[in-house]
DNA sequence: TATTGTTATACTCTATAACTATA
DNA sequence: TATAGTTATAGAGTATAACAATA
């Protein structure tokens, strides 16, 4: 699977088998001369791919006006639910690498969202807490993902549809 | 939302809602000085990235005697429905950037799975089809993915809801 | 003038080794 | 000796500009 941004696929339909009345296609009717996915469309992973793109595409978009990040939402995320942890625990919960972890903590630090200050127990450890502002970006942040991105994604799939997607998302990332 | 390889989040239980018995956890309990979660596993972006990330892997290797990334296998998916398709129609229809399709092709043609000529009709036009080993390479990898890693994913998900997950991520792919 | 395949290049993500300061 | 944060670095993946051949 490969997978990047642009590009289109099979037709979809959410609801009960539905009888087609030979001449009403809901969609526009793919060209003639269109390249066929054929199967493709049938792995997990091709779509799990391009879904998982559009939906961070989407994401960025909504929150533009504060420029966050998909992982930078994460990481102020985990640390308003976790104050006082330190760098290691943090990374690891998101699965971000030590090393990797420090840019993108510089950058959060640099803007005033987050802050570092070392642990009196244990020296060598990096408390993280957010700032007021990392605070306030973070809130405004879940209000545009809620009623923007979110919201569109519950009217697009259904409430109950929505649940069950996320249900089975966590159950492949937990348990497979 | 970051998302690498490792960590865990929230339980989660696909059938209907569920008393619980007051002390009888189905999963281990998680030890009371973990990271929480918390709300991020709420947001679909997170749990789909997680879950992309996971089935790749898990992909990956499956199909590891037969040495196919997912970008590998879906150009041979897709050039073996389309054969004649030039590169710019098959690397576009994946989303692929066509200056980065050439290395993904040399790839695929030096190992003799994939092959490249002329069009006559237009000669700046490389015409794209599967070598005979490409394949057969093919058929055993869908045989792989198919009997190990979707059928794992079924068991797991249940069929109808594996189906569901299926037309739901088509829909946020083509439809959000 | 436009398009196909290509090269060069850059930027982001991800991954590993190794250093420093603490423990 | 082991661990936390860090640096350096390398490799994928992705993006844009520009060129040669062809239309």
């Amino acid at each position: 699977m490969a997978v990047s941004r642009t590009a289109s696929a099979g037709t979809v339909k959410t609801g009960k088998r539905q009888v087609r009345p030979a001449r009403a296609p809901s969609r526009p009717a793919p060209p003639a001369d269109a390249v066929r996915i054929g199967d493709l469309s049938g792995f997990l992973g091709y779509s799990l791919k391009r879904a998982q793109l559009r939906i961070f595409e989407d994401f960025i978009g909504c929150v533009a006006p504060l420029q966050l990040t998909p992982a930078q939402f994460s990481v102020l995320m985990l640390v308003e639910a976790n104050p006082g942890r330190n760098q290691t625990e943090i990374a690891s919960t998101l699965g971000i690498l030590r090393p990797n972890f420090v840019a993108l903590l510089d950058e959060l630090e640099s803007r005033d969202l987050c802050l570092r200050s070392r642990s009196s127990n244990d020296r060598r450890s990096h408390i993280l807490r957010l700032t007021e502002k990392g605070r306030a970006v973070l809130s405004r942040a879940r209000k545009l993902i809620e009623t923007r991105h979110e919201a569109r994604l519950r009217e697009l799939l259904g409430n109950e549809n929505r649940d069950l997607l996320l249900l089975m998302l966590g159950k492949i990332a937990q348990e497979f």
